[in-house]
DNA sequence: ATGAAAGCGCTAACAG
DNA sequence: CTGTTAGCGCTTTCAT
């Protein structure tokens, strides 16, 4: 340890201990424009020597770009999004890019704070999640200029570009396919969040299926907080005693699904006999149940890729006037649960 | 919309809209100093009217201050990081400060970059996780002058301030209940991970106490990726194929133990009677098996807690110089898989 | 291949 | 209570 004068470093004191003028110093450290071979190498070495670390914030300053993408979710504890956020950083690990994780709890006044905040950085690029926000959300993006990409919804009109699937015709589709199958009396399980809209809409999607062919839901029941496992298993044994009669039970999400399942099997119900099941998300601990829960995938890797690489392509102005919707095709995955022929 | 400059909007801007000095609109913005609730009144509305946003990076860059936390941990598809990483956000909340997320996916040479990364952004504080970190890692650190709180651990040297539990004395602990219950033929499963110094402390200080009371692990299986509750289940029959004899199953973590118990329980084993088990981190996924698996609790929700309160207090001058390991005790709770008598 | 000068958009410090 | 001046540490631009 030298004279700690816990001033950090700048350019200037790597061009002092190098001999080198600042702004030369400042061009081997950027890799820019042409450098003698010696000359670069002292820079580097006096910049290694005094652990130089450069400073971002005047460097973004003097050349009005920064190389940040503000990535805005909803949560961190879903699962689902950390998958789409590592997806995201895959394809921005490649490029210069780097994500910046704003959380909104599905909160909009938290989302247009968030987003308020993230924008003050002049991120070069916005991935946020829904197409539902507050109108000053809406304005400050629009108003940012820069590439926006909303996620995992396609239900809607986006400011600028959106990826995702289309929640409503998730849920109709597993209307449709629980129908084929001779369900009939079918009770359903969700979250009490109405601020999450994905999931609000697959369950209008799949109300909306059954009705067209002279189905109702015929119980219901819906959570909050806690352990979406310990919840399911609750909810379901609430149900099955309140409802004996039904014969399928839907899931707003896998988690819960699994808790039913667990709960289902221990009390020696027939599946999908006797019951069927089916969640929705398609996530990996599925795969670790006794019996493979049917369930949809939300394409999250798939559209976590699909949206930093238009963004990538924005900001290389390779895709000016494109598409602007992108819609993946989620399947079902009928696992054990949902099949009956 | 009106005119589209696209140039993005200057504190000039709204000095200009409102005949303010930029000055004074500086100070309204920022709630500093006395001024007029006329003044005041102007300013805000021309804000808001244009739509303006600050530049952050000017701010910061002109008063030497940014209120960003970096905050990094190995991974966020662990659970227990998003759990760390809330608790933190809860403290930081009430204050001004804002955490920033970076991953390290457990490799070194990416804890280094992502460093190196964050600090070039001149962060207020660095809370990080583990105790282990290349040489490069640790300087930077220390040059850096700013608080770091190293988070998770206490068995090593912290750069600065370290809050955590001891792993090796959490697998002691759990070694100790397990002999005494009586069990002793004792196998053992956990991450491939040469790299997750916790998990290699656990296991340590648990083979250390086995030792100690004239036990060896009978035998043990290491996994890598996948899905966690499936590969406990898989190494779980792998393990009771090869050798039938053992009546313990330590785990590493609780979601291959919770593969592990679900397995079991479904070939009909008498859990603890026959076999014992035991996971480690009090996950809440727990709460929803038809069994409480035996685990320790990682004291998560505390450590981020506390890591955060020390780093506020250390940037209100208030912490100087304190105490600089703070260790949590993990307590175990016994479930249903460890309790013989 | 290298250097000098002029800001980037804001705030600290000082005047009034 | 409000305004003026001088940077913050870098990069851009233009010379050399």
């Amino acid at each position: 340890m030298t004279s700690e004068n816990n001033r950090p470093l700048t350019l200037r004191d790597v061009s002092e201990a190098s001999g080198v003028s600042e702004m030369t110093v400042s061009r081997v450290l950027r890799n820019r424009g042409d450098v003698s071979a010696a000359t670069r190498q002292k820079v580097l070495e006096a910049a290694k020597q005094l652990g130089y670390v450069p400073n971002k914030i005047a460097g973004a300053l003097a050349s009005q770009r920064v190389n940040l993408v503000a990535v805005i979710i909803p949560s961190l504890s879903n699962m689902v999004f950390p998958e789409v956020l590592s997806a995201i950083s895959g394809v921005l690990e490649q490029t210069d890019l780097q994500p910046v994780v704003g959380v909104t709890d599905y909160l909009p006044e938290k989302e247009e704070r968030v987003l308020f905040e993230m924008l003050s950085w002049r991120p070069s690029g916005v991935i946020i999640a829904g197409l539902e926000r507050s109108e000053a959300s809406r304005a400050m993006l629009k108003a940012s200029g820069i590439p926006v990409i909303e996620i995992m919804d396609t239900d809607g009109t986006p400011v600028d570009a959106a990826v995702g699937i289309s929640h409503r015709r998730a849920g109709r589709q597993m209307a449709k396919a629980i129908l084929k199958q001779g369900f009939e009396n079918i009770g359903f399980m969700g979250t009490k969040m109405p601020l999450d809209h994905r999931a609000r809409k697959r369950f209008e999607g799949f109300t909306e299926e059954l009705a067209r062919n002279g189905v109702e839901v015929m119980d219901q029941e819906f959570y909050s907080g806690g352990s979406a496992l310990a919840k399911g298993r609750e909810m379901t044994r609430t149900m099955m005693e309140r409802s004996p009669d039904l014969d399928f039970l839907y899931y707003s999400n896998d988690m819960i699904g699994a808790g039913g399942l667990l709960w289902l099997m221990e009390q020696g119900w027939d599946i999908p006999g006797r019951i069927g099941l089916a969640g929705f998300n398609g996530v990996e601990l599925l795969q670790g149940l006794p019996r493979q829960l049917a369930t949809m995938d939300a394409c999250r890797r798939d559209i976590g890729r699909k949206a930093a690489q238009i963004l990538v392509d924005r900001l290389d102005d390779k895709d000016e006037g494109g598409q602007r919707i992108f819609e993946m095709t989620p399947k079902i995955s009928f696992g054990d649960t949902l099949k009956r022929y």
